[in-house]
Order: C-alpha cells, then structure tokens, then sequence
DNA sequence: AAAGTACTCGTTTTT
DNA sequence: CGAGTACTTT
C-alpha cells in the first residue's frame, strides 16, 4: 500500500516532478510503481519509457523488481540503465553523426591514465598528474570542446589542462574510442546541435524517470533536459542530504535549477521511513541537522525504538577488526541472524584488510564489494582487451597491453620503434604491424613476432563474424594458449586455478548476456562500463564495502568502522572545509541500518609503518548521548556483556574445530 | 628480453 | 608495512 505522498509521486503524470525522498522512504517503490502506472493506467507503451539509475547493479535491482508489476514482454522493452550506459547505447546507434567507426571502444580509466601519463612530461607528480586529468574531465562534464576550453583557459595551469585535453582527445580518435565522459558529452552534443536527431529522440522517449538525481553532474543534467524538452515529461527522484558524489562532478545544485528550468515543477516529499529503528533515525537526522538545507525534510518513522546504538573504543585496528568480527558473529548467533543480513561499512577500501583477516580467523563468511575484483583481475582485462582489438583495430590502448600478453618477445624497445613509424603513418599499431616496410625496418625476430600476432588478431576477427562472443572468447584464450601464460605465471596452484576460473566466468557472462543481443564488441564495451559492485554474487556472506558503495542498500545489522577524525571525516575533506559531505557520507551509512548499528574507531593506527594516534571522530559528538552507549562508559554492563561475548565465541570456535 | 633485486612512495570515495 | 616501480643482472 502506497502513502498518500508516494500516491500523489505516482499519480502525478502531467508534467515535471521532483521527489524529494529521505532515506528509507520507499523511492525505488515510487519509480517501480509509476513504471507500472504509466503502462497500465496511461497506456504508454514500455519502449517509450525510460528509468536512470545511478549504478548497473540498481539498474537491474529495478528492472527485477518492475517485472514484477508489468507483464515480462513490457519489462523487456523498457530501457533501465545508468547515464552511462544510455550514452553508449545512443552512441552505438548514431556513431556515424560524431566521426566514430563502428565497433568504437570505451575506455575505462586505466586505459585513459596511461594515455595522460604518456602525455604528460614524465617526471610528474601523481597528484599533479591526477589534478590535471580531473580538470579535463570537468572540462568534458561542462560540455567544453577542446577548443572551447583553450579559448576559456584563464591561468597557466587551466593552459595546460586544456592542452591536455586537446592532445588527449586527439588520442581517443585515433584510437577509435572514447572515455566515460565521453559517454555523456558526445550524446549532449549531437542533440544540443542537431534538431533532427533531439525531436527522434524526444519521440523514442516519452517519459524519463531518474534515480539519485542529487548525484547527476551538470552534463547529465543537460542531456536530461534535451531528451525530456519542453514537455518536461520526467521524474526526478532525490535526496540532498543523501549527495556523495560531489568530487566527482556530481552537482546537487541540479535540484534546485530543475526548478528554475521548469517552472511547472511539482515537487512531492516522501518523509516516512520504512527502514530504520527510531533510535537510529533519530541519530540520523541529529547529524544531518549539522548542515546547511535548502530543502527542509523530517524524516520520521513508527518503527521501535530498538535498541542503542554502540560506540566501541578499540586500541587499534587488529583490536577493532577482532571485537567487529566476535561481536559480528555473536549477534548472529544470539538473534539467529543470517550472514547476509551483516555489512561491515569503511571510508576506504583498505580498510577491509585488517576486517578480512579477522573475519577470517573467527570463520565468519564475508564478501568484499568493490576494490579489485573480477573486472580488474588482470586476466579478464587482458581478454576484454583482446576482443576490444578484434573489434577495433585503431585500438591500440588494447594493442600495448596485449601485444606481449601472453609473451611473445616483443618487448619495448620493439613497440617504441612500431609506435614511432606508425605516427608517422598516421596508421593504428595493428596496422603498421601488418606492413612490409613497418617490418623491414625491425629486427628479423621481434618482425616475425609482430607479424605473427597481426596475423593471430587477423584470424580471430573472421572467426568473430561467425562465433558468439562467449565462443569467441574461448577460443581466443585457445589460440593465444593464455592457459598456458597463467600456468607458467602463476606459481601458486590455487590462485592458478582461481584465475582459470575466471576465464570460463567470463565466458560464461558473455553467454548470459547474449540473450539481448548484440555483437561481440557491443558486449565488451558494456562490460568496460560494468564496475565492481556489479557483478558479485555474494550468496550467504557478511558484506565489506565502502560508505559510497552501500548507498541505496539496508541492512539489519551495520558496522561502520574507523569512525576517527582523519578517516570520516576524511582529512582531505578537513583541509578542504568540505565537511558537510563527509557527514552525509556518514548520514548515509547510519541510514543503511534497520534493527543495530554499531560504530567503531582505534584510539591508534598504523600507516606506513608509523604509529599514529586518532582522535574519535568529531560527528559522534553531533549525535543524540541518551541514543548511544559507548563502550567502557558503564564498566559493570560492559563486563556482563564481554563476558557473554567471549563465551559465545569460544562455543563457536569450538563448534568449528569438532568438524 | 626476461627475471630478479632494491628501492620508492603512498591512502579517499567510482560511472 | 606492502605494493608497485626502476634498475640491475643474466
């Protein structure tokens, strides 16, 4: 049963809407439904609808939970994807219009780094490297051209980022690719400069329904705007206090020109949580009460109180890890708790070593979501790259990383000498490989070598004309005896297996996603948009995952650990004065709790070898004392209690060793 | 060109 | 402290 609140975000189809709705107010419910709606009620076909979401996990979490509502062949024909994912199916479709080939790549950010890196002068900092790329990539999510942004350059340093830009840019089109932004920005400019391509666009999508719309950046927000129009026929869902994204171009400002640009602008609140116990709402809304609003929300919700929200004290982050682990696993065992139904919740994703180690020794099953992970296993990586190189043979961000993957004795001196003469060329590192005068000029082992692999990519691109893209990628792991690679890399049997594995996993995930359709390329490039949180089956486990990663999840029980001055905030955000994102940040992860919420930080901690000491983090003191027990305050209490969680764990422990 | 050894430098957060 | 890099040797 909907509220009246949420009724009126469905019912509301005439024009543009804004919903404003706090944590736990059932949004993803409000977009489901009114997908429904819109089908059912106002007799919109699905194909014309489309629903943004800011990641391809929640991407799919909707499309799930829609199919429900909607008859299968309807959920098949809705578009439910992230911007990115959008820009690169509208890219697929009109390549033609911004000078791309077919089978274009898109480059994730290794690849664009190495670009930058080669770029730039060698002896760069890397802060100084990772600064100016940021510029760029504020330059592309303004919309700017290379030009544009040289013309705009106001200081010798924004100079140089437009150079940059310009250098690197010239790069990607030569490389027949293009980098996330890109995804936007190409899509924005064709429909900002041709009227024809907008009014088909405006007539394939009738209505638009965006997720997270505070996380949208101002070229998002653009894009919006040209495929809604004037009609401004779209839903807007967001929640202020919920923007996280900020350092990276996310520009929660986006709420407040919705209303500026459409003065029609209905704006819906969705104020009751469904989620959280009292008491930790209560904490949540103390804390966000901190900062600055222009949007007033009170959240409130008629759950329990449920019990008090623990603050643990630990002397380091062993110590810290261990008490998490033994308390993680004595609340499961006293409230018969399942794994899954515990996350464990840091800033950053080192922090889930010492996590991983405990969790370990106290035989607790947990997933890590996020940092490196099946995507960025360097086997997987080098078999996209491959596939990107079948497909598009200017690829060479994909030639140098596979050329000499698995080793065929071509090393750099080799690919410096290819690179320079193909420069000369004007012709792709695949092509110049091919050519007899390349060849001539190279010694006669690294010629036959390079010939050798043009001739092995030659091969697999007419088999991929006729093979599905999972045969494809057996077969080429058969040709190029990449099996083999790993066996003679990896000395470790189990981690060989392991990475093995991963392969036939690949393989597997492309014949899942056969299904839709689409070649071999298209596949590939929608994986390069796939990121960690993706694809992870974490089955019966506890979750490790950063703040940012568990927005739009709940949990019944939530850690959150590390919560000290320097790490949440962070110190970065400190120096900067940006504090109010970081307690949103924590804002977010005090809302992901349900039933316990636990928070932890070492008095101490070790970073690089040093000793350093913490002090607790400033936002504890933001939230409500009667609210909070802190560990150590109430000795006697705290005995009774360590007493219990001691003798539970050894029973476990003993539990484990009987087996 | 590959393998092995000595360093150095660093830690937000991700589509 | 450890992972990645740069420089060495074979």
């Amino acid at each position: 049963m909907l509220n009246p609140a949420q009724r009126a975000a469905v019912d509301y189809c005439d024009g543009p809407l804004l919903v404003l709705a706090g944590a736990g107010s059932g949004k993803t419910r409000v977009i489901t439904e009114k997908i429904a709606h819109l089908i059912g009620k106002k007799h919109l076909a699905a194909k014309k609808i489309a629903a943004i979401t800011f990641t391809n996990k929640a991407a799919r979490e909707m499309r799930e939970r829609v199919g429900k509502l909607i008859s299968s062949e309807a959920a098949s024909e809705l578009l439910v994807c992230t911007f990115h994912a959008m820009g690169l199916k509208f890219l697929q479709i009109e390549h033609a219009k911004l000078g791309l080939k077919r089978g274009f790549s898109v480059l994730d950010a290794d690849d664009t780094e190495s670009i930058v890196k080669d770029l730039l002068p060698k002896a760069l900092k890397s802060d100084q490297l990772w600064a100016l790329r940021n510029l760029v990539s504020t330059a592309k999510n303004n919309g700017l051209t290379p030009e544009q942004a040289l013309a705009a350059a106001r200081s010798p340093r924004e100079l140089e980022a437009a150079e940059l830009y310009a250098g690197y840019q010239k790069r990607l089109s030569a490389f027949n690719a293009v980098d996330f932004d890109d995804l936007i920005r190409l899509p924005l400019a064709l429909l900002d400069e041709d009227a024809e391509t907008r009014s088909g666009w405006q007539e394939r999508l009738r209505y638009l329904l965006v997720d997270e719309y505070q996380d949208t950046n101002s070229a998002q927000y653009r894009l919006l705007r040209n495929l809604a129009g004037s009609r401004g026929m779209f839903t807007a869902v967001g929640d202020d206090d919920q923007s996280i994204y900020a350092w990276r171009g996310a520009n929660p400002e986006n709420l407040d020109e919705l209303a500026r640009d459409y003065p029609s602008l209905k704006v819906v609140k969705l104020e009751q949580n469904y989620r959280c116990a009292k008491r930790i709402l209560r904490a949540a809304n103390r804390l966000i009460a901190n900062n600055p609003h222009k949007h007033l929300k009170t959240l409130w919700s008629d759950h329990a109180d449920g019990p008090p929200i623990r603050v643990m004290e630990c002397k380091d982050n062993e110590h810290e890890a261990e008490r998490v682990a033994s308390d993680l696993a004595h609340i499961a065992e006293k409230h018969k708790a399942e794994w899954n139904e515990f996350v464990i919740l840091y800033r950053g994703n080192h922090q889930s070593r010492a996590l991983e180690k405990a969790l370990r020794l106290a035989r607790v099953p947990y997933h890590i979501s996020g940092g490196t992970s099946f995507l960025d296993r360097s086997e997987v990586k080098d078999v996209l790259a491959y596939l990107r190189l079948i497909v598009n043979p200017e690829d060479d961000a994909a030639f140098l990383r596979i050329a000499n993957v698995p080793k065929r004795d071509i090393g750099a001196t080799t690919l410096e000498k290819l690179g320079e003469m193909a420069q000369a060329r004007h012709a792709s590192l695949l092509h110049a490989s091919e050519s007899d005068a390349v060849l001539k000029q190279l010694a006669a082992r690294s010629a036959s070598s390079l010939a050798s692999f043009g001739s092995l990519i030659h091969g697999l691109a007419r088999d991929a004309k006729r093979l599905s893209a999972a045969e494809l990628v057996d077969e080429l792991v058969k040709r190029t005896h990449y099996a083999e690679h790993l066996t003679a890399e990896i000395k470790d049997p189990t981690a060989r297996a392991r990475r093995l594995e991963n392969l036939t996993e690949l393989a597997d995930w492309f014949r899942a996603m056969q299904k839709d359709g689409g070649s071999a390329g298209d596949l590939a490039a929608q994986l390069a948009l796939l990121s960690h949180a993706d694809r992870d089956d974490p089955g019966n486990s506890v979750r490790l995952m950063t703040l940012h990663g568990s927005k739009g999840l709940e949990f019944r029980y939530v850690f959150i650990v590390g919560v000290e001055d320097g790490q949440l905030p962070h110190e970065g955000s400190i120096e900067e004065g940006r504090l109010d994102e970081e307690r949103r940040l924590m804002y977010v992860g005090i809302t992901r709790a349900k039933e316990r919420l636990c928070l932890s930080y070492s008095a101490r901690s070790r970073r690089f070898g040093e000793v350093f000491k913490n002090d607790p983090s400033r936002f504890l003191a933001e939230l409500p004392a009667d609210d909070l027990h802190w560990d150590g305050r109430d000795a006697e209490q705290d005995a009774e209690a360590k007493k219990e969680v001691a003798t539970s764990h050894l029973a476990r422990l003993a539990n484990l060793l009987a087996d």
